[in-house]
DNA sequence: TTGTACGCGTTATCAA
DNA sequence: TTGATAACGCGTACAA
């Protein structure tokens, strides 16, 4: 079928290529009676209007390019969804962008933006994928771009997350309040900045608490289960042991209690685990896992929303959106062991 | 900055757009000294080539639509990251369609194909997204299109996925090699095509036993966790209780445990429990779930190579494309208990 | 309310 | 090897 356009829908209905384009585009303007009749002649030969012309002409893609480090993570699953139904309900795609942490696929997807096949960013990778300037204000070198999970550190960037130092410490506290003293926190990879503050909530609480810091007790993990397993290990090489853990997120919670019960200790008796996110296993893991829970849907509304306005040309201030995070205490963590 | 077109190159580098074109779709055809002048311009300015220009003129969009029903599980989440690989190797990008089960959606994705903003679809999802003609060949009515985990009905469709029959009966087999007969089936929903295959190979299993049918002990659930701890609680109910338990997918099975533990079942001492899918966190739940193993990568890189394959223009026969299974013997299942 | 005419940025065809 | 020119399918001033 020699793809049929708009003026053959136009010769057809006997009216003009314009008129046909009102009735997809703004049919108010059209009257019922052309309506109607231009209509007809669409339904009949099954005529859609092909995007690719509008799009050159509007000079808009429709589209939004999500740049994810790793969509098999539950986390990015679930903020991915809820923004992709937001940017559906606003006629805007998701290009999925899982760029499995290599920075020549964040540059790729990026590029995506200036090659006109997407009009803006959403970023939950921890880099900035574009040369910048440093002569110019970040803001101005920027597409429409917003940031999730606090993955970027700089203030000239529309960021949308928990509190992540405010979370950590909120944890803490509450290993603190069940009489831990001896708390290790296995954090994520060094370079991300929303580990890096967990890490600053991790000691602000402990100062709180007047504990003193033992640099033994904060390992460095990848964020995936066979790290929590490897770091597990580790804790458990200390003379102390800690009697409570704080995984930066459940993955690695669930690979530590994983270790610590093969090598024969009772959660949450001998010592009590935590994570972070609240993945939908963590409640089904044995012990079910305490930990943060994350508001992913409404993070991915915000992030999409945030986006959304930048490109209906609204202002939107740089700086973070902080969403709450919630305390999911479940049966993984409970009171410090009795001193031998 | 009024963006800069081919033209303006063209004309700085005083060349025509034509050869500016073809500096960057077919370098070969220009000879090195203009390559160089033409490239020096383009690096000056940082001019990119607008893709929905070219897009428009050769009417393909370089995307690929994935329909999927719901991008947090992780299944899907596997399939779609290799598919992702796969697609950008190729110059394609893949637009997320994820439709939550829900009809309208899937035909909204459907759409982007007759709307020229994707040149093939993915779908995962159990039902044809689009108006059949039964007069005419499905096939031919069809745009390039692949069909994962035998989502879909029919023999005219490309699909890939594990036989799902034998798997479905090999896990059985080697439950009835436990020892057990009274195996229960913890399906899922009534309507989809793999849930019934698995049904198929269940029933099989059972008959090359010898066992006799028992339906009771079929129980139907919604592949969610909440539905494998409902199923499991309807199958504690009966008599003569099951000594082991088949679910359809993992989610089911770790809600299925979750049950049977908080009933003060040991599993696998009292009840085994296998699952479907192995999912990442299989291996972490208490007591690690026995499963089939899903070959998720080589599922999604199948996907994208037969699409892009009939993307290319090569005739693809339609039927179904098998990858191989592979029972993952964990601890959640053993020998059938004594009778007391 | 409708039609005319042009342009969005690129590629393809042909001729030079 | 390069250039001139005409599409690709649509939106939108502007005029009618």
């Amino acid at each position: 079928m020699a793809t049929l356009g708009i003026k053959d829908i136009a010769a057809l209905a006997k009216v003009s290529p314009a008129t046909v384009s009102r009735v997809f585009s703004s049919p108010d303007l059209v009257s019922e009676k052309t309506l109607h009749k231009v209509k007809k002649v669409v339904d009949e030969l099954g005529y859609r209007p092909n995007r690719m012309g509008a799009n050159l002409r509007t000079r808009k893609s429709g589209n939004i390019v999500a740049i994810i480090p790793d969509i098999t993570k539950p986390v990015n699953a679930g903020i991915i969804r809820a923004i992709e139904k937001g940017a559906q309900n606003a006629g805007y795609s998701i290009l999925l962008g899982d760029t499995q942490g290599v920075e020549k696929m964040e540059r790729h997807y990026a590029d995506m933006v200036t090659h006109g096949q997407a009009d803006g960013i959403l970023l939950f990778g921890s880099r900035l994928p574009f040369k910048v300037n440093c002569d110019q204000p970040l803001r101005q070198q920027l597409p429409p771009l917003v940031n999730g999970n606090e993955g970027i550190d700089s203030d000239e960037i529309v960021k949308v997350a928990v509190d992540n130092v405010a979370a950590a410490k909120a944890a803490v506290n509450y290993l603190v309040s069940m009489g831990h003293r001896r708390i290790a926190a296995i954090t994520g990879p060094k370079n991300i900045p929303s580990s890096n503050k967990r890490v600053r909530g991790y000691y602000e609480a402990l100062e709180d608490a007047g504990i003193e810091r033992d640099d033994r007790l904060l390992v460095v993990g990848r964020y995936d289960v066979k790290s929590g397993v490897d770091c597990a290990e580790k804790l458990l090489q200390i003379n102390e042991r800690p009697t409570a853990v704080f995984c930066f997120n459940d993955d690695m919670a669930i690979g530590a209690m994983q270790h610590f019960q093969q090598q024969g200790l009772k959660i949450p008796d001998d010592i009590s685990v935590m994570g972070f996110d609240d993945i939908n296993y963590a409640e089904y893991v044995s012990p079910s896992l305490s930990t943060v829970h994350q508001p992913l849907q409404e993070i991915g509304e915000a992030c999409i929303n945030l986006l959304l306005k930048q490109l209906r040309g609204e202002e939107v201030p740089a700086g973070s959106r902080y969403l709450p995070y919630t305390l999911m205490i479940r049966n993984s963590t409970g009171v410090v062991p009795k001193q031998k």
